[in-house]
RNA sequence: GGUGCGGUAGUUCAGUUGGUUAGAAUAUCGGCCUGUCACGCCGAGGGUCACGGGUUCGAGUCCCGUCCGCACCGCCA
């Protein structure tokens, strides 16, 4: 036996046992004639000593041999100490050490091992296994199975059937790029791995399977960011029988179990909040609501009465008045905003990836009286009347920008995420899920002049607005609902299309001939002919619901080996050449450099 | 595909207008230390300044290109 216990378990009860424990080299304290070595595993840190006087010389002289990282055995007995240490669990204790095994050495590692490492990313991803010795990975990854063993339990108490589905498929060109991959035995042909598992899904529904569910991978080849991996989890789940509010309940409760399991919060009833109630008031479809800072508009669809047409001594500030969108946010507490700070607010919004031409600031100033970036145009009755209209009271800061209403809205939306940021609104430890349904069916693309699918393709349009298909195909709402969390998109899904007809018009409208979706849907709507039920689902992001729970924003830190922002294993090195041998087997060649690879 | 920031000791970083032998902290190694726990004290070793080219009497520093990393935009049904 390698052990009797872990590095984390033994307290004051425990003096006088012999012990056996294992572990890593933490860190050695050596003051000559004495020696403390602090013992690492996953269950925590245990104190050794070793004294000169009291100890064979040869076992201190082991002893003071040991570098970082060895993996060693220490047999012996359990004492108390002298000066205890109240800030650890076994800091009442330490191992008095009679015999010491050296079970394999470590050459020094090249980032320390501690909670704040002194490795930069770069280094730490190339050597992944030592960063996950680390505490902050190692209960990332504890957190990531918790939330596992969670949405399996829930899952499981609500009759969902876990059944894996295929990772070589069929490549289709909707949504994302696939990844693919050769076939030897099929030569010219290629598997894709799946973007997400949906056909098959459907498939397990009209199979009769009625509730299933997936803790599965899902592939994009797709450019990388913080919250992005080309391979990443997804909870996929897929219900028969059922509507939307039928789902929404269910998946509300997983989210509700989860946080309850795993974190220990009760979280009340989701708000919902339809796509279009979400651009209006946050301009986005994601909102992060644990802060107001809803949007007023000034001018626009939803303004109410204008108050924007006079400019103060008739003059018209033909900004405003050209403006498609007049919008603005009212940041509490910030009229004393010096005018560098506002500066960088306005650099801030004019960044190539915001875009805005510009910021409008209001001052409400703690005296009553009000100045602003646009005093030549307005007067100080008219800018109260706007400040009224935020709501806004002395010491508030109203922010506005107009333009173009798509533009103005994800700009502002990216100001106000920024200044509750500033002000300390977006605490990770506070939970503010939401609904966000009623999403558009279709987009429209300019460049390829088609529609594309906001969600897939396989989703179906609201039973009201079916009639808009054939009219006015972008007005038409689908079945279709993201579940959002302080501002992240955890999940998202839909009610299915289950009829063959609907289906095809679908394809249609999507720019496909039968043929093409004979031939990339076949199977699917082929099967929806032979007895297909109503069914619906969703799929969360497992890595970003860990990261969110973990407080975190980059999904890294919550996979053991993620890939970086390249898209490379920097551990491995991949992806990586193949020989010569494997083209010939699969038949492929390869231009490099004008040079032909393979044959 | 694009924008921005970065690459200097094992590691994290500093490095002035372009000017002598490129520094600090930490890690490593050696010595001292009987209650340490971020131990302390003394000392030592450690550099292809990412790579290639250019400007210059002289380049870590300025210019161009390449590679790599991070963040973001496009993209991600």
């Amino acid at each position: 036996m390698y052990r009797t216990h872990t590095c984390g378990e033994l307290n004051i009860k425990n003096v006088g046992n012999q012990v056996t424990l294992c572990g890593w080299v933490q860190r050695i304290r050596d003051k000559g004639s004495m020696l403390w070595l602090d013992l690492r595993d996953r269950y925590g840190i245990t104190q050794l000593i070793f004294e000169r006087d009291e100890t064979i010389n040869e076992l201190f002289e082991k002893a003071k041999s040991l570098g970082r990282e060895y993996v060693i055995q220490a047999k012996g007995i359990v004492i108390e100490r002298q000066s205890k240490n109240p800030k650890m669990p076994t800091g009442e204790i330490e191992i008095k050490v009679a015999e010491l095994n050296i079970l394999n050495k470590s050459i020094t590692p090249p980032f320390t091992i501690e909670d704040t490492s002194d490795g930069g990313d770069e280094i730490r991803m190339k050597y992944r296994y030592l960063d996950l010795r680390r505490n902050p990975l190692k209960n990332n990854l504890e957190l990531r199975h918790k939330m596992g063993v969670e949405t399996r339990n829930y899952l499981n108490s609500y009759n969902f059937f876990e059944i894996e589905t295929p990772f070589l498929i069929k490549s289709t060109p909707e949504g994302a790029r696939d990844f693919v991959v050769p076939s030897r035995m099929n030569q010219g042909q290629f598997y894709a791995l799946p973007q997400s598992p949906q056909t098959f899904k459907q498939l397990l529904m009209v199979a009769g399977l009625d509730r299933y569910f997936q803790i599965v991978r899902c592939f994009r080849d797709e450019d990388l960011r913080a919250d992005r991996q080309p391979e990443f989890t997804q909870i996929d789940c897929e219900m028969s029988f059922v509507e939307q509010e039928d789902i929404l309940n269910m998946f509300e409760g997983l989210t509700k179990h989860l946080f309850k399991n795993v974190k220990g919060i009760d979280i009340k009833e989701f708000p919902r909040m339809t796509y279009a109630h979400a651009m209006k008031n946050y301009g986005c479809d994601k909102p992060d609501l644990r802060f107001e800072m809803k949007f007023v508009e000034l001018k626009g669809e939803n303004a109410g009465s204008p108050l924007l047409w006079r400019g103060a001594g008739g003059e018209v500030f033909k900004v405003f008045d050209d403006a498609e969108l007049v919008v603005g946010i009212c940041a509490k507490g910030c009229s004393e905003y010096t005018r560098k700070q506002l500066d960088e607010l306005t650099e801030f919004v004019k960044r190539p990836q915001i875009g805005a031409s510009g910021l409008v600031y209001v001052k409400y100033n703690l005296d009553g009286s009000i100045k602003s970036s646009v005093d030549k145009f307005y007067n100080e009755d008219e800018l109260k009347k706007w400040a009224a209209k935020f709501n806004a009271a002395p010491g508030d800061l109203l922010l506005i920008l107009a333009g173009k209403t798509e533009k103005t809205q994800k700009a502002l939306s990216e100001l106000r995420l920024e200044m509750a940021n500033k002000l300390g609104l977006r605490n990770p430890e506070i939970y503010c899920p939401l609904w966000v349904y009623d999403f558009p069916l279709l987009e429209w693309d300019d460049e390829t002049q088609r529609y594309y699918a906001k969600h897939h393709p396989f989703t179906s349009p609201k039973l009201e607005d079916i009639s808009l298909l054939t009219t006015d195909a972008g007005k038409v709402r689908a079945n279709a609902y993201d579940i959002v969390i302080n501002g992240v998109e955890v999940g998202g899904g839909s009610i299915r299309i289950h009829d063959r007809s609907l289906q095809k018009q679908m394809f249609g409208i999507l720019g496909f001939t039968d043929e093409e979706a004979q031939k990339q849907f076949g199977f699917l709507m082929n099967a929806f002919e032979y007895g297909a039920p109503p069914h619906g689902g969703i799929a969360f992001g497992f890595d970003r619901i860990c990261s969110l729970f973990g407080g975190s924003e980059s999904i890294r830190d919550f996979i053991a080996f993620p890939k970086n922002n390249s898209g490379r294993d920097v551990m491995i090195d991949s992806p990586s050449e193949i020989s010569e041998i494997q083209f010939k087997e699969l038949g492929i060649q390869l231009k490099k450099n004008n040079k032909i690879i393979g044959f």
